[in-house]
DNA sequence: ACCCGGTTGACGCTCTAAAG
DNA sequence: CTTTAGAGCGTCAACCGGGT
């Protein structure tokens, strides 16, 4: 059933029925009602891809992350499904596993479909296909982390204030032996990151961690900087190994959902106390963190808002706004639960179970 | 029989010009 | 206000004439 269809039926000019339907123009209102009853009695409804063939717009947009599974990205998605949908528009997804190619493919496939905008949380510092995009004529939103090359709208959260702030409690109970995990991909010797691994947010909170330990004096010490990749067991095999290791550490910093849940994971095999053994404090505040007990101290940033801003700055810029790209960073907050405690007085052995790998 | 580059028409809709 | 006629959007299959 197409317009020409309902206009026949309805005993109108294609013309008319079309403005009817497409909600432009102006139509009598008893010629409106004749022409939606046609409607409805065929059973009509609009072809976007015809539309989209003349008006150039899909009303899509194109949303590339790491991985929909990851509770931080799951969240900002749904910030930016809402705002969208709000707009009439809808998110498409691609998951890019912090993998480049992958990121390259799903927004070359995104510019074949015509998507009307792009969000996309760039996994490595390559923005060469992301600026083809602009100038093919969609805009992008950058979410979570900067390129510093690209002159792209961009949505952050102050990565390296927080962690220094949030690590700095850790400094004043008196820490010393503080190591990060985070899940980036390390390097051969497991403490560097990999290559193509500089991800803005992981570069930015381990600098806010090195900030935090020079402002206590305290010499940083790189067999407590762990990037452990992005699988849960890597950061949790990494945890064991850093747990049962002489000299170990006494606070844990996590930067991010994966790290936080390799590590939580292997301190119960470890069947350490938290925090009589080991303080911990994670990077975001995922819904789980309180349904634990000792509940989970963490840097809580606002991911949902996140996402809306970045599809509110896209939709914008879809409609013609033409300012200049920023960088709009919002705040996190440090919320203080049960996970923190003072330096333990002495060090009780961990052992791995048997047959804990 | 085949391959080649080029042209045409089809798809469904939007939008304009011109006329009723 | 409403109508008709028609251009055009981007892509593809089908077709065309011309060449191997």
């Amino acid at each position: 059933m197409t317009i020409p269809d309902v206009a026949r039926h309805a005993g109108v000019g294609q013309a008319t029925a079309a403005r009817v339907l497409g909600g432009y123009g102006s139509a009598s209102a008893a010629t409106r009602e004749r022409v939606l009853a046609a409607a409805a009695e065929l059973g009509y409804s609009t072809n976007a891809v015809a539309r989209s063939m003349i008006s150039g717009r899909t009303d899509t947009l194109g949303v590339v992350v790491a991985d929909v599974e990851n509770a931080y990205f799951a969240r900002a998605v749904r910030g930016i499904a809402d705002v969208a949908a709000k707009a009439g528009l809808q998110a498409i997804l691609a998951n890019s596993d912090e993998d480049s190619d992958k990121e390259k493919a799903a927004v070359q496939l995104f510019i074949e479909r015509r998507v009307d905008g792009l969000v996309v949380a760039p996994a490595a510092t390559d923005d060469e296909h992301l600026a083809r995009a602009v100038s093919a004529g969609i805009p992008v939103v950058l979410l979570d982390r900067v390129l510093t090359g690209a002159a792209l709208d961009t949505v952050v959260v102050d990565n390296r204030g927080a962690v220094k702030a949030a690590v700095t409690r850790f400094t004043e109970a008196g820490h010393t032996r503080i190591a990060v995990i985070t899940s980036a991909m390390p390097g051969d010797d497991g403490t560097r990151l990999g290559p193509g691994a500089d991800i803005w947010t992981t570069t930015e909170r381990v600098a806010g961690y090195r900030q935090a330990l020079r402002a206590a004096g305290i010499p940083r010490s790189a067999e407590l900087i762990r990037h452990t990749g992005y699988e849960r067991a890597w950061a949790r095999s990494a945890v064991l190994e850093l747990m049962t290791s002489r000299d170990r550490p006494t606070a844990l910093f996590t930067t991010d959902n994966v790290a936080t849940l390799g590590t939580l994971d292997a301190l119960l095999d470890l069947d350490a106390r938290i925090p009589d053994d080991v303080s911990v404090i994670g990077f975001d505040d995922a819904e789980w963190t309180t349904l634990i007990r000792p509940r989970l101290s963490v840097v809580s940033q606002p991911v949902q808002e996140l996402g809306g801003l970045a599809a509110d700055i896209l939709i914008r810029r879809i409609n013609g706004a033409a300012a200049r790209p920023r960088r709009h960073t919002l705040n996190t907050t440090y919320i203080a639960r049960e996970s923190t405690g003072p330096v333990p007085a002495r060090t009780r052995r961990l052992r791995a179970p048997a047959g804990c790998p």
